[in-house]
DNA sequence: CTAGGGTTAG
C-alpha cells in the first residue's frame, strides 16, 4: 500500500506531533496496559468504516505503532470481527506482523471459522501448529479450540472434528466446559448424537449452555422427546433455562407438532419470568403457525413490541399453510418489505400444501412484477410445484432461466430438475441434468433412482444404486424406497426381496413402515398374497394404511375377496374417509361377480357420506395446463374434443377395438356405472384434446390424479399405434409410455 | 483484550 499518500485521519494536535512510541523503554510488564490506553488504539474501537480503519494502519506504520502486537492485533481484530467484516485485509495485516501473539492467532481463526470458507481456520490452525513445531512459536491455547472445532462443525468433518478431540484431551484441556460445549455442538452438528451426548455426560460441571446445546442437538435431530426429557432434567440439576433453552425446546415441540405442549412452553416462558426476545418470540410464532393454530400466532404477533422480517415471514406462512389464503395475501401485501424469502414463504406453503397451481401462480406474479429476484429457494419450490402439475414447459422455462442468469446449480437444484424432469415425463432430459452434475450426493442419486422406478425401468434403477455405491454415496432410507418401488413396479422379485433382506445387516437402515408397503405392493402384485400377509404379521410397527392399501391393490389384481374384505376393513378402521378403500374393494366384488355386493357397498359409501375423489387429468399445452374431469364439458374446445374422440372411436373399432365393458362396473372410481361414462373418462378427454392440439411429433403427456383404467390403457395403445403418436400418461403411481401399441409398463401395474 | 448454545423460506 503507498503509504505516504494516505490521508491521515485527524487527531489531536499533540498526538499528531508525537514521535513513534519507544519500544524499546517499556517493560514487558505494563506494556500491554501503556497501549491499550494509547488514543490510536482507543479510535481503532470506535471507528465505524473500514476506509478509516485503513487511515489508522497508515498511521500506525508511520509512528511505528503497527510494531506492538498488541496494538497490531486490535487493528487485526476490528477488520477481521467487526460488522464491516475485511477479513482478507485482516489476513494481510497478520503476514505483515513480525511476532503475532497467540491472540492475533485466535483473531483470525475465530474470524474464519465463521466465514464463508471455514477451511481457512482449520488451515490456519495447521499452519500455527507446525510452526510451534518447527520453530516453537505459538502453541495454541483454550481458546483457540472452540473455534476449530466449529469450524470443523461447519464443515461437517467428522474426521477433522474427532482429531481435535483428540488434541484437546491430550492438551489436557478434556474438562474446559467451553471446549467441551463446543464438541457437543460439533458432534450433534454432524449428526452423531450419541457421541454428542457421551461428551455432555462426562462434563464434570455442566452450565446452562451444556444444557442448551444438547437439548438443541436432539431437537434439530429429530430426537424430540430425548430433548424434552432432558429439559425436565435440566430443572433437577439446579440450572434454570433461559430464553436460548426455551427456543430449542420449542423447535422440538415443533417438530412434534405438539400444540398442547407448545402452548404450555408459552406460559411457562411467562411463569417463570424468562427474558422475552425477539428470537424467542418469532420461535413461539413459529410454533403456532407449524403446529396448527394460527389464531394463537396472530393474538402473539399482534401484541409483539418488536417485529423483524423473520416474524413476517413466519406469520405469513401460517397464514398460507392454514389454508387462510386470503388473509395470507392480505398479511403480505402489508409486509414492510417484501423481500424473496416472502415471496418464498407464500410459494412454498401453496406447493407444500397441494397447491401446486396456486403456487405457479405467485411465481409468475414474481415474474412480471419482478419486485424480487427468485433465488435457489424459490426455484427449488416452484421446480416442485411444476413436477406435481406437470408442468413440463414452465419446468424447462425454469431451467433455462438458471441457465441464463448463471445460477448455480446447487445439489439441492440439481434433485429438484431431476425430479421435475423426471414427473414430467421426460427420463431423457432428467438423465442428461443427472449426468451433468460431478458432485452428486445420496439425494441427488435417489432422485434419479425414483425417476427410472416411476418409468418402469427397474433393471437400470438397480444398475444406478450400484454405481452409487462404487461411487462411495451411501444410501439412506429414502433410496430404498425408490429401489423397491422399482422392483415392485417391474416385478423384479428375488433382487426386491435381496435387498430388502439386506438393509439393516448391510447397509445398517432400518426398515421403515414405507419399506414394508414396498415389500407387501411388490410381492402381492406378483401374486404372492400368502407371503405378503405373513410380512405383514412380522411388522415392528404398527401397519399404517398404505400397507393395507398396497394388500388390498394386490387383491384387485387377482380378484381375492377374502383377504380383500380384511384388508379394506383394517384400512378403515385407520382410515375411515379413505374412499379409495371403499372403491378397491368394490373393483374386487365387481371382477368376481359380485353385483350385490357391489351395490350395498355403494350404499355403505353414501351412508357414511363419502364422496369418491373424481377423476381428473391434466395436460399441458403451450404452457397452460388445461384440466378435464370426467364427463367434462366446460372445455372451450369441448366440440373437437368430443368430435375427435368419436372420430377416435370409430377408427378404433375398425381395427379391432371393443370398448371393455366389465371395465365400466370395475371403473367405480371413476363415475357412475354409466356405459358411456368410459368413454368420458378424463383421460381419454385429454388425449383427444392433445390430438387436435399438437403437432405429431409432440409426444402427448397426460397426468392423472388416480390410477389408469384397463379400457383406456388399451384405448391409449391403440391410438398410439393407429395414429402414429407417443402417449405419457402419469398416473398416481407410475408412468405410462404408449408408443406403437405397446406400453413401457408392460401391462403390468 | 478473545470462547460455547438459539428463530424464518427447500
Amino acid at each position: 500500500m503507498a503509504v505516504t499518500t494516505m490521508p491521515l485521519v485527524s487527531l489531536p494536535p499533540h498526538h499528531r506531533a508525537s514521535p513513534p512510541p519507544p519500544t524499546t523503554h517499556i517493560t514487558t510488564l505494563n506494556k500491554d496496559r501503556y497501549f491499550s490506553n494509547h488514543p490510536t488504539v482507543l479510535l481503532i474501537n470506535q471507528s465505524s468504516n473500514s476506509k478509516q480503519l485503513k487511515q489508522i494502519h497508515a498511521q500506525m506504520l508511520r509512528n511505528g505503532l503497527f510494531y506492538d502486537p498488541f496494538s497490531a492485533s486490535t487493528l487485526i481484530s476490528a477488520f477481521a470481527l467487526s460488522p464491516l467484516q475485511d477479513i482478507d485485509y485482516a489476513h494481510k495485516l497478520f503476514d505483515e506482523m513480525p511476532e503475532p501473539n497467540v491472540y492475533t492467532w485466535n483473531v483470525l481463526i475465530r474470524a474464519y471459522s465463521s466465514s464463508q470458507t471455514p477451511i481457512q481456520s482449520l488451515l490456519m490452525f495447521t499452519q500455527m501448529i507446525n510452526l510451534y513445531k518447527s520453530c516453537n512459536e505459538v502453541s495454541p491455547n483454550k481458546f483457540t479450540y472452540p473455534f476449530v472445532i466449529k469450524a470443523a462443525a461447519e464443515l461437517l468433518d467428522i474426521r477433522v472434528g474427532k482429531v481435535i478431540h483428540g488434541m484437546v484431551v491430550k492438551m489436557s484441556l478434556g474438562s474446559d466446559v467451553f471446549i467441551l460445549n463446543s464438541l457437543i455442538h460439533f458432534y450433534a452438528s454432524c449428526g452423531h448424537l450419541d457421541s454428542a451426548y457421551r461428551v455432555f455426560i462426562n462434563i464434570p460441571v455442566r452450565d446452562v449452555v451444556s444444557w442448551n446445546s444438547i437439548i438443541t442437538g436432539f431437537a434439530q435431530g429429530d430426537r424430540a422427546d430425548d430433548a424434552l426429557r432432558l429439559f425436565h432434567e435440566m430443572q433437577g440439576d439446579g440450572l434454570r433455562p433461559d430464553n436460548v433453552t426455551m427456543m430449542s425446546v420449542l423447535t422440538a415441540c415443533t417438530k412434534k407438532l405438539d400444540l398442547k405442549f407448545g402452548r404450555w412452553v408459552h406460559s411457562y416462558i411467562e411463569k417463570n419470568g424468562i427474558r422475552g426476545s425477539l428470537n424467542l418470540n418469532n420461535a413461539l410464532l413459529d410454533m403456532y403457525a407449524k403446529c396448527g393454530s394460527v389464531e394463537d400466532a396472530q393474538k402473539l404477533f399482534d401484541k409483539m413490541p418488536e417485529k423483524d422480517i423473520v416474524s413476517w415471514t413466519t406469520m405469513l406462512v401460517g397464514y398460507a399453510k392454514s389454508g387462510h389464503y386470503i388473509a395470507a395475501r392480505r398479511h403480505f401485501e402489508s409486509m414492510p418489505d417484501q423481500d424473496i424469502a416472502a415471496w418464498n414463504a407464500l410459494i412454498s406453503a401453496y406447493e407444500q400444501s397441494g397447491n401446486p397451481k396456486e403456487a405457479l401462480a405467485i411465481f409468475n406474479e414474481l415474474q412480471l412484477t419482478n419486485k424480487a429476484e427468485p433465488d435457489n429457494v424459490t426455484l427449488v419450490s416452484t421446480l416442485s410445484a411444476c413436477a406435481q402439475v406437470g408442468a413440463m414447459d414452465m419446468g424447462g422455462w425454469i431451467h433455462v432461466y438458471i441457465k441464463k442468469h448463471n445460477i448455480k446449480l446447487s445439489r439441492h437444484l440439481i434433485t429438484s430438475l431431476i425430479d421435475m424432469y423426471s414427473k414430467c415425463g421426460d427420463l431423457n432430459k432428467a438423465l442428461e441434468v443427472f449426468n451433468s452434475s460431478d458432485d452428486k450426493d445420496v439425494f441427488i442419486w435417489s432422485a434419479m433412482i425414483a425417476g427410472l422406478a416411476m418409468h418402469g425401468h427397474g433393471r437400470d434403477a438397480i444398475e444406478l444404486f450400484e454405481k452409487m455405491q462404487e461411487a462411495n454415496v451411501k444410501p439412506n432410507g429414502v433410496t430404498f424406497t425408490n429401489l423397491l418401488c422399482a422392483c415392485s413396479h417391474t416385478g423384479l422379485l428375488q433382487e426386491g426381496r435381496d435387498f430388502f433382506k439386506k438393509m439393516e445387516p448391510v447397509y445398517g437402515i432400518t426398515p421403515g413402515v414405507k419399506h414394508y408397503a414396498c415389500m407387501v405392493d411388490m410381492l402381492g402384485r406378483a401374486g404372492h398374497l400368502e407371503e405378503a400377509i405373513n410380512l405383514i404379521k412380522t411388522m415392528p410397527m404398527p401397519p399404517l394404511a398404505s400397507v393395507y392399501g398396497a394388500l388390498l391393490g394386490a387383491c384387485k389384481l387377482h380378484g381375492n375377496v377374502e383377504v380383500a374384505e380384511q384388508a379394506s376393513a383394517r384400512l378403515l378402521e385407520l382410515e375411515p374417509w379413505n374412499h379409495g378403500a371403499y372403491v378397491l374393494l368394490s373393483n374386487v366384488y365387481a371382477k368376481t361377480g359380485k353385483w350385490d355386493q357391489v351395490a350395498s357397498l355403494r350404499k355403505r359409501m353414501k351412508d357414511v357420506g363419502l364422496k369418491k375423489e373424481p377423476g381428473c387429468s391434466s395436460i399441458e399445452v403451450n404452457g397452460v395446463v388445461h384440466e378435464f374431469i370426467v364427463g367434462d364439458n366446460t372445455h372451450t374446445q369441448s366440440k373437437p374434443i368430443y368430435g375427435k374422440l368419436n372420430e377416435v372411436f370409430e377408427k378404433l373399432k375398425s381395427n379391432g377395438y371393443e370398448p371393455n365393458r366389465s371395465q365400466v362396473l370395475q371403473c367405480v372410481e371413476e363415475e357412475d356405472m354409466q356405459e358411456q361414462a368410459l368413454h368420458l373418462h378424463s383421460e381419454k378427454l385429454a388425449i383427444a384434446f392433445g390430438l387436435i392440439s399438437l403437432k405429431q411429433s409432440q409426444p402427448i403427456r397426460v397426468m392423472k390424479n388416480l390410477r389408469v383404467c384397463g379400457d383406456c390403457h388399451n384405448v391409449a395403445k391403440l391410438i398410439s399405434k393407429v395414429y402414429d403418436r407417443e402417449i405419457l400418461l402419469r398416473d398416481r403411481y407410475r408412468f405410462h409410455r404408449f408408443k406403437a401399441g405397446e406400453c413401457s409398463c408392460k401391462d403390468y401395474w
